[in-house]
DNA sequence: GAATTTATTTCAATCGATTGCACTTTAACA
DNA sequence: TGTTAAAGTGCAATCGATTGAAATAAATTC
């Protein structure tokens, strides 16, 4: 790489002392305009553009966002990258991006390269793994603000973005009771995850609310294609098989309606399925599906700002207090109930 | 933040001279086995790590690779992203990510953050809007290694990642030759881009190849399921439509079928789709899509090793000769055909 | 015991930009 | 013609880590 022309380039060529090359630049009310007029025009000949590096150590502070999430290769957090690169592109914030891929022990490490690149602060989705969370607790230690979203937990003093699981299957299933299902199922997320139990609970509290009787026996664990699709076959199989299937997101969910179609049911006639996340797929999906949008977009758009309040904030040695956020879901009703 | 530990601190407290401490931490021989001891023991207590920023300056190099991608939320682009980072990681390079938003305006100001933020190498798809390339020029003149993927253009003197796409394209319309079809429309991508080009081309000669005519009447200007739904549907109204479609994406594939199917034509019966890129969409699509795997995972690992072996060769100054290299791609035979 | 190695450790400069303070002009005033 | 204020620049330290060269301390040799 070219060596990049430095203030001294400049002071060199001027006769002049680094000093006062900075402070032309900056207009700086001690410099002559002579001077800094031909300051400037020569650092614009030049090509001179200030080194960040220099400036991040001076500072101590980098500008930049780390960011450690599950998988970029899903809708659902591709939505949420888009949104938080989109509020520190404004902000001139920019975004390093560590891909956990649900392995804790990458995660750990994740957590160290972001200490390491000394980011001034931290969005965090954790990994499906993930179950202890003393990495995270090294973060806040080292008083890095650090923002959860989506996946998150409440022991850590820290703020949360998350959408509103609990309302949205509410919702969810709220609906399919209102389209006549009486026996419903839930496709659900591990339990130790926020979402898998709020999205539960949301489940449970709509099956009472129309006194319908909770049923453990069609609560199960299958939050992907693959797992969903088998335990789909499993349960339409049965006599008794569900009518109404409430899914933790739009793969399991669509993985539902082929196997469906596949036993040779009826969607929605025999069978109505609801997702949750309103990905590209849901729309894609034949029959089109119902599902929870969470606004991914939206959701990643908060995370950023919550985080860049906090940056802001931070000379202010006010007691902390986490934020929690909530973003509101809607129910996106399609042809699938 | 809350200030990390420096050299300095173990330095004072120890009574010795950073110089020591640095080179202690180093294992350089010069220092006696006490210190070293003392030094790394002390250090680990006060959990010290080295300021990477520090070090950014004085080795004038971040570790640090640019990636200006036009849209995180794609398939494609989030799979090559995924490759992108499983290399960087693997490398203890971290990646910033600048999307474009498909805006050329907005590339530009990309450009311009790699700059300032002192990646040390840039990996570059651009946008559909971009026509004029100096703002690449400028970081290749800065002797920054740029390595372009996906879309790419011969002219700039840097090197380029890109799937087969001329292959693809005929093996797709050969293969909708083969199922019998006559009269095959292309829904192309703008012909600015290489992709556009090349898929076309490869459309083209599939034809000849079979001795059917290339009829310019049947290519279309259509990559977004938008635009795609509305040329099929015009398409599929003429009397003589077309029984077999190649589209340059899945989406519009997913599009044509969509409105084919809305027009009462049965796929694959009276109509034939194959689309390109095997997305997740592409699995999900009723019935299931035909379509040319380009392999976005390997593609972003391919351009992200270019890249780094750019970085590690860098002192060598033998002429500088562009590297193209192009990634199979492979037909994936679903039912839409 | 003096001279000479050898083993340790420190000094000081460097990377690029910033900034409080000191210094030199020049202008203004009495 | 001093005296003083104002304007414009430069000096030097700083951020944290590294490294060639110099300096000190300890060990060895004659």
């Amino acid at each position: 790489m070219k060596r990049q022309i430095t203030i001294k380039d400049i002071a060199l060529k001027l006769g002049l002392s680094t000093s006062t090359i900075s402070r032309a630049l900056k207009d700086h009310p001690d410099i002559s305009p002579k001077t800094r007029a031909a300051v400037k025009e020569l650092a614009a000949l030049l090509g001179y553009r200030p080194n960040r590096v220099a400036l991040n150590l001076r500072n101590n502070s980098t500008s930049t966002i780390g960011l450690i999430i599950p998988e970029i290769e899903h809708y659902f957090f591709s939505a949420i990258i888009n949104g938080i690169e989109e509020v520190a592109y404004k902000n001139d914030y920019s975004v390093m991006v560590f891909q956990s891929n649900e392995s804790y022990k990458r995660e750990v490490i994740n957590t160290q390269a972001v200490l390491t690149n000394r980011v001034d602060g931290v969005l965090v989705s954790f990994s499906k793994e993930t179950k202890d969370f003393s990495h995270f607790q090294k973060l806040i230690d080292n008083e890095i603000p650090v923002v959860f979203f989506d996946r998150v937990i409440d022991e850590l003093q820290a703020d949360q973005v998350v959408a509103d699981d609990y309302q949205g299957a509410f919702l969810a299933v709220n609906h399919l009771i209102e389209k006549g299902c009486k026996r419903i199922a839930h496709f659900a997320a591990p339990q130790h995850l926020a979402i898998g139990k709020s999205r539960l609970s949301g489940y449970h509290d709509a099956l009472l609310r129309h006194n319908i009787p909770f049923d453990q026996s069609l609560v199960v664990l299958a939050d992907t294609f693959e797992t969903a699709r088998k335990a789909a076959h499993d349960i339409l199989r049965r006599p008794d098989y569900p009518t109404g299937f409430f899914a933790v997101n739009d793969m399991a969910a669509i993985a539902i309606i082929k196997e469906a179609k596949h036993l040779g049911l009826r969607v929605p006639e025999d069978v109505k399925v609801v997702g949750f996340e309103n990905s590209r797929s849901a729309a894609i999906s034949e029959p089109e599906l119902t599902t929870v949008d969470q606004f991914g977009f939206e959701l990643g758009r908060e995370a950023c700002q919550q985080l860049l309040k906090r940056l802001k904030n931070e000379e202010k040695n006010t007691e902390f207090k986490p934020i929690k956020k909530v973003i509101k879901t809607r129910l996106v009703v399609r042809s699938s109930t």
